[in-house]
DNA sequence: TTAATTGCAAATCCTTTGCAGATTC
DNA sequence: GAATCTGCAAAGGATTTGCAATTAA
């Protein structure tokens, strides 16, 4: 298994296809729709060996993990610069936004508490165009 | 159960119990460490009890949600005011920050793609002071 | 009384692990 | 050939649900 580093890494078909899919994949996703991605490419991978790389590319810091709702993680090949998201409560449509006010922001205030910084993670919630007709959440205009 | 809403809504001991413990609690904490705090103010809950209200207060804003890691979801009573958390990824302590600048960040930049905004969540990740002699993780100083 | 709420246990869902067999170097 | 992967199935952990018993109003 991709597990423990400091051992021979081997260049396998299914991390290949795997960062491949992962690569198609604009939206943060979770492992079952990496592997069906990998599947929709003519590819096969077992589920297990789909989380194992996942685990890896993250410790590796080479994909952005995201935990969502119902106890789903998310994942997102990592991407250069500041980036964080905006989502749609009512339809789930993301964009990415930037962020780097933010990081300064964030910066700041880490380094007044004496804490180093590390990583910034945001998610705004709020209700695209396409759904702003609808039933508003009760804060939505909180 | 506490969950269509249209009925009748009953006061009951778990509910009170639950809300008291949550009042008690500063930090999110998660079902299981809420039932326990209710165990320890000498009282008894269901854990499907526990979650039911957790769902319904959600529902109702009276709580704010935070997704964790191993698909954990973390609950604290709803504050006045903006307020985000700095983590440290060594112990775990929690640091209340100010949010008000990312509030007007963030409702510029959801207005700037036409989205209404009603959240913002905030996780900053680093090392508190008390261990940032320690390993520091690869991507600390990024 | 009677409709809402509770608690338990069973059921789900996502993720991790154990292990024998398949693969890469 | 030998150590590193894979895949399957079982294990784990969090949350939800079915349902009979309990309780507030």
């Amino acid at each position: 298994m991709p597990e423990a580093r400091g051992t021979k890494v081997r260049h396998t078909r299914q991390a290949a296809a795997i960062i491949a899919a992962l690569s198609r994949m604009p939206a943060f996703s979770g492992a079952g729709d990496i592997r069906e991605a990998v599947r929709l490419a003519g590819g096969r991978v077992g589920l297990a060996t789909v989380y194992r790389h996942l685990r890896l590319l993250a410790e590796q810091g080479r994909v952005d993990i995201l935990h969502g709702p119902h106890g789903r993680t998310l994942y997102r090949l990592r991407r250069d610069g500041f980036s964080h998201h905006l989502i749609c409560r009512v339809c789930g449509r993301t964009v990415e936004v930037g962020g780097h006010e933010v990081w300064e922001w964030g910066r700041k205030v880490a380094f007044a508490e004496g804490f180093s910084l590390a990583r910034v993670t945001i998610e705004l919630t709020g209700v695209c165009p396409d759904h702003s007709g609808g039933v508003r959440p009760p804060d939505a205009m909180k």
